[in-house]
DNA sequence: ATTGCTTTTGCAATTTGTTCGCAGGTATTA
DNA sequence: TAATACCTGCGAACAAATTGCAAAAGCAAT
């Protein structure tokens, strides 16, 4: 049996837009769906919005790719391989940084233990103040 | 010296829309700029939504309330002496669930030791599973 | 009370982010 | 290569939040 291409073994149709949504999330680390428009529109400028919405939507879907609401407004999508840690958002400039995802290991464990609440510590964003900002 | 408006203490100018705005953000506990306006509605029909959420900024700006991120779309806003908790936003049903501030303790202070960072604990919602749901 | 200054409100229009309907196009299977 | 889903582009529709502006109201000083 021949090598299957990774869409086409969750059952999806193999279109060049498809491919390059997920290939722009993978290389943009978080990206917003405008964002991943606009990485996909530098080399093909014709794809729609609304495309590269659906895909997320159906890249989501199957496990590809993963959304964090990282505060206000839009979701930012990331690489279902890449999301192996947290996001610290600086309520002063912005900034994302990150920290293992271990970090919230105990965190978690307590939830589970104390009030059977599965947590999944990579949905959402940990806000703050970065280091820099709070000096 | 007479005792002050709490509203007046802060340097706002006290109008009944703004009272209002406030007392409903108390008596809901979250609440959506959605839903206050609602709540406000049912006794003062007259008031604009643009008015509240411009009072919510206001509010915010003076420390009477804050807002925390459930999840998709809009903020949701508490008085401020009342945020005293986490949400636990289950991912399939959507109840919110509560959580002492202190289940978080020893993250907050793992993320500050590590990391420089200075964790909001209760601006975001904790994402996962309620125990309901896991089953 | 009245005046005058400043803030606040209501309203309508705008902006921004996301979804939808549909007609034409394309990947896939037989 | 023909049949048939599925996908895409496009524009319209939607929803949530914000803004500009003129009128109204709060406040401090007369």
């Amino acid at each position: 049996m021949a090598k299957q291409h990774e869409l086409r073994e969750k059952g999806l149709r193999l279109t060049p837009q498809r491919e390059l949504v997920l290939q722009a999330v993978r290389e943009l680390g978080h990206a917003t769906p405008e964002e991943v428009a606009e990485k996909v529109r530098s080399t093909h400028p014709g794809i729609n919005l609304s495309t590269v919405y659906r895909n997320l939507e159906t890249l989501e879907n199957v496990g590809l790719v993963l959304h964090t609401h990282l505060g206000h407004g839009g979701a930012t999508y990331h690489a279902a391989e890449e999301l192996t840690h947290l996001h610290l958002v600086c309520s002063v400039c912005g900034s994302i940084g990150d920290a293992p995802i271990d970090t919230a290991a105990n965190f978690v464990n307590t939830l589970a233990d104390d009030y059977g609440f599965k947590t999944d510590v990579t949905h959402f964003a940990i806000y703050g103040t970065c280091q820099k900002c709070s000096k």
